[in-house]
This record gives C-alpha cells, structure tokens and sequence, in this order.
DNA sequence: AAAAAAG
C-alpha cells in the first residue's frame, strides 16, 4: 500500500469525501483524483448542510469545493419555474461564467439546469430560462437585482446561497446589493462566503447571514507559495519606451502564455494595439468592451489562439486559465492587493510561473507597499546602462543573446526610420507558431483605418501623437535594437503625459 | 488616481 499523508480534516482522496459516484466520475473525466485542501475540508461540512466561511482564493480549489457539494445536494429535488433552488453570486461577469463551466463540467452526469444571469448580455434568453425553472442561478448582482426587480424571479426557494469572492463584492461596492438580496431568500437556508481576506465589514455580514458557521482557511497561495519567480523592472515612465521594454521581456524570456495588466483601460487598448502591430498574438480585456466580445477574447486565450492578453483589473482575481507562463504589470498596481491577485493569475495549481513588475520612478510608493504586503523583497532586474552591454537577462541567462543583441545593434545611429525592410517583423520572437507579422503600414494609410477615424474626433493633437508614438515604436522597437533608448531619441522626441 | 457592476 502506498504511503500517504493523513492530516486532519483531510482525508486525500475524493471518493472519501461523500460525494456520489456520478460526480466522483466527472470529476475523474476531468482529471482530479486528490482534492484540496479546501476541497477536503469543505465538501463533507457542506454536504451536511453546514454554513461555511471559506478564507481562501481562486487557485486552492475553492470553486470545486462549493460546486461539487451542491450538485450532489441539488440532485434531489425539483425545480419550479421562477424559484431556483440555489443562488451563487460573483463580483465579475467572467467569473460568474467560470462558475457555470464548472457546473456543466462537475454536472455532467446530473440533470441539472441553471441559469447564469450577468450584465452585458440580453435579458432574453436568461427570462426564459428562468420561466422554465433552474437548479442553480449563478449571477452578478447587478443584473440579479434587476431580473428580481421585474418580477422574473422569486427567491423564496433558494435554500443554498453562495457568496464568492466577498471581500472583492465589498471592493466593488456590492454589500448593500448583497444584503438586501440575503433578506429576499428564506431564512431557513444554508449559506457558504469566500473571501481571500476578512475585513470587518466582511465579518460583520458573515455574522448577521451565517448560522453556526465553520471556518476553514487556507493560505494565500500568491503570497506564501514560492512557485511565481518575482522581478521587478526599473521602467521608463514614456509609454512608448515602456513598451519597448515590455517586448524586450517577451522576447527575452521564454513566454509561452501571459497575461499583461494595465492600471487603465485605455492602457489595455494602446498596449494590446502596439503589441499586435508588432506582429504578437494578442488580445484585449477591460470593462469597456462589449460583454460578448469580453467572453470571446477570453476564450481565444484560453484555448490558445492568442498567447498574450492585455487586461484590466477586471481580470486580475479568481479568473483561472490554465498554463499562464507569466504575468506582467505593465503598470504596477495601485493596491498591494491587487498585486497579489495579479500574479496569482500565474503559477497556478502547482505549476511555475514568472512575474514581471514594470516601475517607474513615480510607482516606488507602491512598490514598497507590494513588499511590505507580501513581507519579502522582490529582485530588481538591473539592466545595463550602456547600449555595449546592456542586455535584458537575468545574471545567470547564457551568453548567446548578449551575442545577438550586439550584432543586431551593428551601425545604428540617427533617425533611420523606415530604411529596415524587416523592421516589423520580430526577429526572435519566443512563439513558435506566432503568425508571420504583417509589415508596417505607411503613415499615410494608419490614419485612412476605421480606429484613426473614429479618433479624428478627438482632435489633431491627440491623433499626432499617438501617430508618432508608434512610429517611434518602429524606430527603436523591432529593428533589431536591443540597448537601453539612446540618448537622441529621448531628447528630440517628447510624448507629453 | 482605476476598475468593476444595471442600462
């Protein structure tokens, strides 16, 4: 017999845990055999209808935990129309459909129906399955409160109610919607909250909907575990010379997967823009879009059509796509919290990942709340000063990009734009079957497309600038240079913040 | 200071 760890409260082995064969098969097809820890302790206490409090994020297994549980619970039993049987509620529209795929995959033995109910998105379709009865309502507060609101839902047979992600619905400002929705559901229900972190408020509300709770926490996996490498990289505050660097990384260290977070989403957007210019499989994602388009960029990356997603803060919690090599901040995060969040997005379920962090002068206020967070001192990446050796490695990387940085550097000086037929296309670029990029369009077709036309109406000022941004992009950017930004291009050309 | 969530 094999030796294994028992520790209390974990008995390491799902078909221990209570759950049916059914659900013990799904989650067999999908490849688990151990649960978590979380996922140990939790799932016989919810089985037997006990209220929990799950101290814990996404990346532990939490989803799992509550999820698994409910279909069994769920099982029995019927719906009716317009009384869903049990209520999830999730701070973002992604993580609410993350959810519902966790069902469907979990539930695939069951006959289960659910209803995922978020903004965005017509109203059509959710009304309809919601006439027809569901198991389980998985929503965004927003768009629950409205459909309740317009009489298509009753919540007085939601027994089982979930609350993820609580300390992120308190962030957003959600706790009065959450409150008023706890009053619409029967008293005699059971209730489970997950939140990375308990600020009082969060106890407070845990105190007056929970009954008899059990706690069960576990550790903050960005903050304690040491599988995220972690860098920080001095930056220049220019936009244009940060992405410079910023694809310096990404062909520098062996990116297979990444996500790219932005303090802002007009950030998102020039970023993704320039990134895709330069012939990177990226995509885009931040609150201003069109919820499909959110989804749909979602699953481009998720199922590898694009390597690289450039995101807001609306991705940096509890959004789990698999093999996330590295994360970059682009810009370093306001909250330490959010920084935690953001690198989670990497070295997840076991696996390694890296974190690079772009700062700037002005970002040393954040950073020092980072470390003082996380409780440890993040390596700087010092790169060189001199365009002879400067080289964007770490010290122990080999010798043989140091080789191509200098025969690539060969000759360059004054303003050359334009004289580099292959000056768009990345010469090392670390995706293998990254698509052939597409060449530079002239100036004077960049401002004949529909984005430089729908900008006119900001004025010329701002169209010309951004316009020169990028071709500076193409100056110092893929040519082949691989130094620090000279000297003559920081003097002569100026980008207003 | 930003982003997120109901249009």
């Amino acid at each position: 017999m094999r030796a294994r760890t028992i520790y209390p409260d974990n008995l390491m082995n799902f078909a221990d845990l209570g759950l049916s064969d059914e659900l013990l098969a799904a989650v067999t097809d999908a490849g688990y055999s151990e649960p978590t820890p979380i996922q140990a302790s939790a799932i016989p206490s919810v089985l037997m209808m006990r209220d929990m409090i799950g101290i814990a994020q996404t990346g532990t297994g939490k989803t799992a935990s509550f999820v698994l549980p409910m279909i069994d619970i769920l099982a029995h039993g019927r719906s009716r129309a317009r009384m869903p049987r049990s209520l999830i509620l999730e701070p973002t529209r992604e993580l609410a459909a993350q959810v519902a795929e966790n069902f469907e995959k979990y539930g695939k033995n069951h006959k289960l129906s659910m209803a995922l109910l978020i903004g965005g998105v017509s109203m059509g379709d959710q009304v309809k399955a919601l006439e027809k009865g569901v198991d389980v309502l998985i929503a965004t507060p927003g768009r629950l409160m409205d459909l309740f609101g317009r009489g298509n839902i009753l919540l007085t047979g939601c027994s089982l109610l979930v609350i993820d992600e609580a300390d992120r619905m308190l962030d957003m400002g959600f706790i009065p919607d959450i409150e008023e929705i706890c009053t619409k559901l029967p008293a005699n229900r059971q209730t489970l909250l997950f939140s990375a972190t308990m600020p009082p408020p969060i106890k407070k509300l845990a105190d007056k909907f929970l009954t008899n709770p059990k706690t069960i926490e576990v550790a903050r996996p960005a903050t304690t575990n040491t599988n995220i490498k972690q860098m920080l990289v001095p930056a220049p505050a220019q936009g244009f010379k940060k992405r410079d660097l910023l694809r310096r990384l990404l062909r520098t260290d062996d990116v297979g997967t990444a996500i790219i977070f932005c303090n802002r989403k007009t950030t998102v957007r020039e970023l993704n823009k320039s990134l895709k210019k330069h012939g990177f499989r990226s995509g885009e994602i931040h609150g201003d879009m069109e919820q499909p388009q959110r989804l749909a960029e979602l699953d481009l990356f998720k199922r590898g059509e694009i390597n690289i997603l450039v995101a807001s803060d609306v991705a940096a919690r509890g959004l789990d796509v698999k093999g996330v090599s590295h994360v970059f901040n682009f810009d370093a995060p306001w909250h330490p919290d959010d920084y935690v969040h953001r690198i989670g997005r990497t070295g997840r379920a076991g696996a390694t990942g890296t974190a690079y962090t772009l700062v700037t002068p002005e970002d040393a206020e954040n950073v020092a709340n980072i470390e003082k967070l996380t409780g440890q001192t993040i390596e700087r990446l010092e790169l060189s000063a001199s365009p002879e050796t400067a080289e964007l490695e770490e010290p122990r990387t080999s010798s043989s990009d140091r080789a191509r940085g200098d025969r690539r550097r060969g000759g360059r000086g004054g303003d050359d734009r334009g004289s580099r037929p292959d000056r768009a296309v990345p010469e090392r670029n670390a995706f293998e079957d990254a698509k052939p990029a597409q060449p530079r369009p002239e100036r004077g077709e960049q401002r004949g497309d529909a984005e430089t036309g729908r900008r006119g109406r900001h004025g010329g000022d701002r169209r010309d600038r951004e316009d020169a941004a990028f071709a500076i992009d193409g100056v110092e950017g893929d040519g082949g240079w691989n130094g620090p930004i000279p000297a003559f291009l920081s003097a002569t050309i100026t980008i207003s913040a």
